[in-house]
DNA sequence: CGAATTTGACCGGCGC
DNA sequence: GCGCCGGTCAAATTCG
């Protein structure tokens, strides 16, 4: 979070660089920076622009929908494009683009029938364990965890759900991990391009369960977590 | 049997 | 104007 805040720029343009309209407006989800300062919650309201230009309204709706990227890395033996974010996904197409041979999946919000968000899943080209999970639009609905009693780790859609747990930031360029379950030897940030010589994914995934596996167990760590996550969603409320 | 997923077809934007 | 490409639709298929 705080390596997000401080560089903004550099976890931009995941997304297809042709269409400009999209990424000039990308930014990361749970952007602590972006976080409840956007005006126009739900994306394409009904703007009641007339209909003379419909192209143009289209464009309109895309600057308006809040696009945020969400990377987890996934069990290398996982092949399906399933990112648990704690809401409900119904997969409408998957299409495998050229920039990337692993295909692309879609998706849209069935939680609540008029919610506009869709997603965009698809395997990271320089890590295929990392799934990109693109986000557009905002949910106009609570989350469907928070209905429920268990309290989810959710702000704003996202989770850490993906086991094991890991989060991480891709740009087009470099990929930067955060690793929140590894213990930092050497920091991944500053030496962000050389992520996989060091550790492979087999000798990653490895720590990645033993961390997960230890601070799972550890009630101070959890307590911990909750009291911060629950701070911000009060914080946001 | 209804809901969800798959997958080929179709559509529209964009570059040449 | 044409072709490429990403995104969406919808019929067919699978799943619970």
């Amino acid at each position: 979070m705080d390596y997000m805040s401080r560089n903004p720029g550099t976890v931009e343009n995941v997304v297809s660089k042709k269409r400009k309209t999209e990424t000039s407006n990308t930014n990361i989800i749970n952007n602590g920076n972006n976080d409840g300062i956007h005006g126009t919650s739900g994306g394409n309201s009904e703007s009641s622009s007339s209909d003379e230009d419909s192209c143009k309204k289209l464009r309109e709706e895309h600057v308006k929908a809040k696009i945020s990227t969400l990377c987890v890395r996934t069990e290398s033996s996982d092949t399906s494009l399933i990112v648990k974010d704690g809401y409900q996904w119904r997969k409408y197409g998957q299409k495998v683009t050229r920039d990337n041979p692993c295909p692309r999946a879609y998706f849209k919000c069935s939680f609540a029938p008029s919610c506009p968000v869709k997603k965009k899943v698809q395997r990271s080209v320089e890590d295929q364990c990392i799934l990109v999970a693109t986000y557009e639009g905002e949910h106009n609905h609570p989350h469907p965890s928070r209905l429920e009693a268990t309290t989810s780790s959710s702000n704003r859609g996202m989770t850490l759900g993906s086991v094991p747990c890991s989060a991480s930031l891709s740009s087009s360029g470099p990929t930067i991990t955060l690793d929140l379950t590894k213990p930092k030897t050497k920091s991944d940030t500053e030496n962000s391009n050389h992520r996989t010589t060091v550790n492979s994914p087999e000798f990653q995934q490895f720590l990645v369960e033993q961390m997960a596996s230890s601070l799972t167990k550890d009630p101070t760590f959890k307590a911990a977590v909750a009291a911060a996550i629950s701070g911000r969603i009060i914080q946001h409320n």
